[in-house]
DNA sequence: ACTGGACTTGACGTCGGCGTCAAGGCGGAG
DNA sequence: CTCCGCCTTGACGCCGACGTCAAGTCCAGT
């Protein structure tokens, strides 16, 4: 399978898969003519980084699971390292959750207090 | 008072001033060799755009905030376009949370099954 | 032979909020 | 006079994940 039938089948552009084997993430055979060939492993691995990303992790991030999974296991957080980004990443969300949270009960404070002062007197 | 002070003041730098003076939330007038000349009036103004953004506002989104304030308003959110931001920015918040949460507990339950494969016989 | 679509590499653009450097002006202290 | 610290404008750099354009190659269909 060539660059545009992986595109369309991972649900990504040439372009995204592209970056990602300049990056290292992704490594294409090349045909007679030049052309990146892929198979379904390859599928497989633009899966996996597209789930990842899909959740809000970065393309760094996906590059343990890319590797777990080259290195053949079924899964791609079947190892250490993929499981150590899952324990950052879910650190990283409680803390960025926690953080809104603070914004948001701030916004509602103020947000509460500007429409009192517009309506002192509000029915 | 000059940039410097007023960056001193308000907890900045002076390029976050000239920035903020290139989208026009901020306008100086300038003395006699030319230099920015700031008042209590003008911290005011970089002290609301600071603690707004400092909760997470862009911004474009403080504009309304600071055009408030120098209409005359004792309160940067004592005007209906500030109060519109508010609402938009809780709902956004509201939102991101959302993402953020069910992206949590994704990477909870993929670490969960990750721990479970890899140790089938916990103790 | 020609057309059209898919492919190639290279390189610049995008968004936000500044940081940082360049190159110079201005004013007061020693 | 020199030095130092403050000020000025202009312009490029950064981060991430690509989008988009340029200019050319390759192949299948008619």
């Amino acid at each position: 399978m060539r660059i545009g039938e992986l595109a369309r089948q991972s649900g990504t552009t040439t372009r995204a898969l592209r970056y990602y084997e300049s990056l290292g993430l992704l490594r294409a055979r090349r045909g007679a003519n030049g052309q990146r060939e892929y198979d379904e492993a390859d599928l497989r691995l633009v899966t996996e980084i597209r789930s990842l990303t899909g959740i809000g992790f970065a393309l760094e991030d996906t590059r343990p699971f890319v590797e777990c999974l080259r290195d053949g296991h079924p899964s791609g957080d079947a190892c250490p390292a993929s499981v150590a980004v899952y324990r950052r990443k879910l650190a990283e969300l409680d803390e960025c959750i926690e953080r809104l949270e603070a914004a948001r009960s701030r916004v509602r404070t103020q947000l509460a207090e500007a429409e009192k002062r517009s309506r002192p007197c509000a029915r």
